[in-house]
RNA sequence: GAGCCGGUAGCUCAGUCGGUAGAGCAUCGCCCUUUUAAGGCGAGGGCCCUGGGUUCGAGUCCCAGCCGGCUCACCA
């Protein structure tokens, strides 16, 4: 806690005036009629005269976040998560007890105001009060009125306090509420049930990273925050519910930058009877459609680039991908000497001694990735790297999967499924050595995984796209802590 | 984890060569009944991130640490 200061202490001293005079400092319910930005919506577009002739009465609340004084009046602009609106205080409108209060008024205070719309000699949009209603009173003084809250820290730590003095955050915050709730429309409208699924695994599975754990007393077991919900919602297509989606945190215990906090959002779904194919047609209409609906175009500005939305988007595969951007040929997918010796001289690096898919995805991640600044599929990624995909019928070292890359960052991951029972215990056990390697983020093996599985799943495709970078995206942030609320920081002290 | 940058009043920021800690906004007092970064006059407000060191003297120089940002590494 901050050690009490002058301005505290004299918001105190006016919060004792309050109730000296009879006035509750911190209120209780009060009837709020009208919003801001409704208000101003609906009439701030009509002149002097017709407000004078209407005399359209309102009631609203909200927090003071500017104060004009002169002598026996005053301008307040109130706040209300709408929109801000200007107010008009005048001694000859107010009874001398509420005259009172509005004297004693502070940046940051709650109050609710009835009162008339009117147009100032300045023509501003503004309500003539009447009646005030002291809601809560505010101890600590808001942020400078011209800069604001710029300390990216204090606006992390303290997001409260960002949100009252910067309206841009508090629309980035609005628009990411809007996009999800965007989604659980599209969604719902194509006959996908909403599920929930546990955050907290005995065995973390569904994705390749390192997860924090947890203890259970009354159990006595460890348990693990999810990675990923991916086998869960698979045993639940198992179950007979053939589309299910999951919109929640996953938890990974690795480094903080500008597009990984530890825990996210993420979407996950599933449609039965599908394959890959139908879900790149499916993410294509989901993402243009939420710009359409959100943004009202789909071509966007990301940091500056044009970023072209508008469906359809360029697909490729990881392999033409590699040889393509690299001009290279097909041989260093065979041959792991002469992969090492590429990437050497692509300047990516890479151990010797691993695998060649590895060797093989390194230059991929470091030599097309930051290439995919427009909407980009890639499909057909190798099975070493896709423990979880269907393999591909007409190559079985390859798998029905894609991922879906913008502005150079991975958005989306899809594939068909492994539904294969007997395939799929290979493949964990194939990961088991790999961790073993030294590995740690290789799959476990999940028996009840496996035990759904044989019980038989319909053929299904799946996917699952990072919703804070798709905010990020879409409200044009460079950091994904400026997309979530609380993003995580250091324990302060 | 490494490199670079930053941390001074409630907020936004100055602070020269090492020589008494500053401004604007906010706050307090007085004036002001249509302002909008309102205005005028006056006043108060500091753990200069923390701890060491150098020095007659440190916000300033040196060392260590803490917190944050960016880049890189890690994160397929």
């Amino acid at each position: 806690m901050d050690e009490p200061n002058e301005q505290r202490q004299q918001r105190i001293k006016k919060l004792e005036h309050l109730r000296e005079a009879g006035v509750a400092p911190y209120g209780t319910r009060f009837e709020v009629k009208d919003r801001a930005g409704q208000l101003i919506k609906l009439h701030s577009e009509k002149t002097k005269g017709i407000l004078e002739q209407e005399k359209i009465s309102c009631t609203f609340a909200g927090r003071v976040v500017a104060l004009r004084r002169f002598g026996k009046a005053g301008f307040a602009v109130l706040q209300d998560g709408s929109d801000r609106l200007q107010v008009y205080l005048k001694k000859d409108f107010l009874s001398e007890q509420t005259y009172k209060v509005a004297e004693q008024l502070d940046l940051g205070d709650w109050i609710g105001v009835t009162g008339v719309l009117f147009r100032t000699k300045t023509n501003e949009f503004t309500v003539e009060v009447h009646q005030l209603t002291f809601l809560s009173k505010a101890l600590r003084p808001l942020p400078e009125k011209w800069h604001g809250l710029t300390d990216v820290e204090t606006r992390y730590r303290q997001r409260y306090v960002d949100l009252i003095a910067n309206p841009e955050v508090h629309q980035i915050f609005s628009t990411r509420s809007r996009i999800i709730a965007g989604i659980r429309t599209f969604l719902i409208e194509r006959g996908f049930l909403e599920v929930e699924t546990p955050m907290l695994h005995p065995i973390p599975g569904g994705a390749a990273a390192k997860p924090f754990v947890t203890h259970h007393n009354a159990l006595g077991v460890d348990l693990y925050l999810r990675i990923a919900p991916e086998l869960y919602l698979k045993r639940l297509v198992v179950g007979g519910f053939p589309r299910v989606f999951e919109i929640n945190r996953n938890f990974r215990n690795e480094g903080i930058s500008t597009i990984h906090n530890p825990e996210f959002t993420m979407l996950e779904f599933y449609v039965s009877y599908a394959d890959y194919h139908d879900l790149i047609v499916l993410t294509e209409e989901l993402v243009s459609s939420l710009a359409q609906q959100i943004l009202g175009k789909t071509v966007i500005d990301y940091q500056g680039k044009e970023i072209r939305l508008t469906p359809p988007w360029r697909r490729w595969s990881y392999h033409q991908a590699i040889l393509e951007v690299n001009s290279l040929d097909p041989s260093i997918f065979q041959d792991r000497d002469k992969a090492v010796m590429v990437a050497r001289l692509l300047g990516v690096e890479v151990d010797p001694k691993w695998p060649l898919f590895n060797i093989v995805n390194e230059i991929f991640e470091e030599t097309v990735e930051p290439n995919l600044q427009q909407p980009t599929i890639i499909t057909d990624y190798p099975i070493e790297i896709s423990p979880l995909a269907r393999r591909k019928d007409s190559d079985p070292t390859l798998t029905d999967r894609f991922e879906l890359y913008i502005a150079g960052r991975e958005i989306a991951n899809a594939f068909s499924e492994l539904n294969d029972p007997l395939d799929q215990r290979e493949r964990f056990e194939g990961q088991a050595i790999q961790r073993e390697a030294g590995d740690e983020e290789a799959h476990l093996v999940d028996e009840d995984f496996l035990r759904a599985l044989e019980y038989g799943m319909p053929p299904t495709a799946g996917e699952g796209i990072g919703i804070d970078r798709l905010i990020m995206l879409f409200t044009n942030q460079a950091s994904i802590r400026d997309v979530m609320l609380f993003p995580q920081l250091r324990p302060e002290k």
